[in-house]
DNA sequence: TTGCGTGCAAAGGTTTTGCATGGCA
DNA sequence: TGCCATGCAAAACCTTTGCACGCAA
């Protein structure tokens, strides 16, 4: 865990231990809530929400919007600073969330800083698209 | 315009025309709703979001989805294959959302696929970072 | 005339917000 | 004790769907 914010409730760690414990993948509010209460250990989704909001501010948790999904995603991410200098690439197939780091996309990157004038964010950028698995695999 | 799908009906025709003289930006579904609001030619959004849909479909107009949106964008397509190469970039301070064609990024994509086996889907994919203007005030 | 397209209203689903209560520090 | 976090319910949004009517072909 890290930056420690606010309270420590039960909640919020059964939240956050699940998020970990799911850190492959993303997970939609519905399922945190889903598993929260399988568990025994509800929590209300507005809490849900509130948490997530500050944690995705924080940058401990990772926010997706996909197309063809009607809700947000969320993912854990576990090295926030690590995560700075490298691009994610994001399979729309399995939510695959990978890690890249390639000199070829720091080339396009200064490239992009110099002709357009415009800096990119590499923590806040992800490419979306298939991974090798599920381009074979085919949708 | 294209492919000729359908009736031909004066909502359709408002509604297209208004997404290809609005062929350089994105536009909401509400944004096209209050725009055939105020020329006096109201739309029912049931009726915009179902010719949006088939249009998405047919491929005329393309789909967007952007981080920090809770609505979906739409947006004319000229030529499909341009668009392919045509990658968008969003700044983080003004919001300003940047169209770009630029060579460099097509190289991005091909050796993206060559070399890691991942294929990107640019009308998902948006860059994040700050515009010229933005990056000078340093926010 | 035949159905497709439209509009209205209602339904659906996700996320946010207001407010009182309860718990952490 | 003083706030912050939670829960519930309601609201706010965006999008979809059902249904009857009107218009294109």
């Amino acid at each position: 865990m890290k930056k420690e914010l606010g309270y420590n409730t039960a909640q919020k760690e059964k939240l956050i231990e699940f998020l970990i414990k799911n850190k492959d993948k993303h997970t939609s509010a519905q399922e945190i809530d889903t598993y929260l209460r399988s568990v025994g250990s509800p929590v209300g989704m507005a809490t849900i929400y509130r948490q997530l909001e500050r944690l995705v501010e924080a940058g401990t948790v990772r926010k997706f919007i996909i197309d063809g999904k009607s809700s947000a995603c969320f993912q854990y991410v576990e090295n926030e600073k690590e995560c700075r200098e490298h691009f994610h690439l994001k399979c729309l197939s399995c939510g695959k969330l990978i890690h890249l780091s390639c000199s070829r996309l720091m080339d396009i990157s200064s490239h992009i800083s110099q002709n357009h004038g415009f800096i990119i964010d590499p923590s806040q950028t992800v490419f979306y698209g298939r991974c090798a698995d599920c381009a074979v695999s085919k949708e």
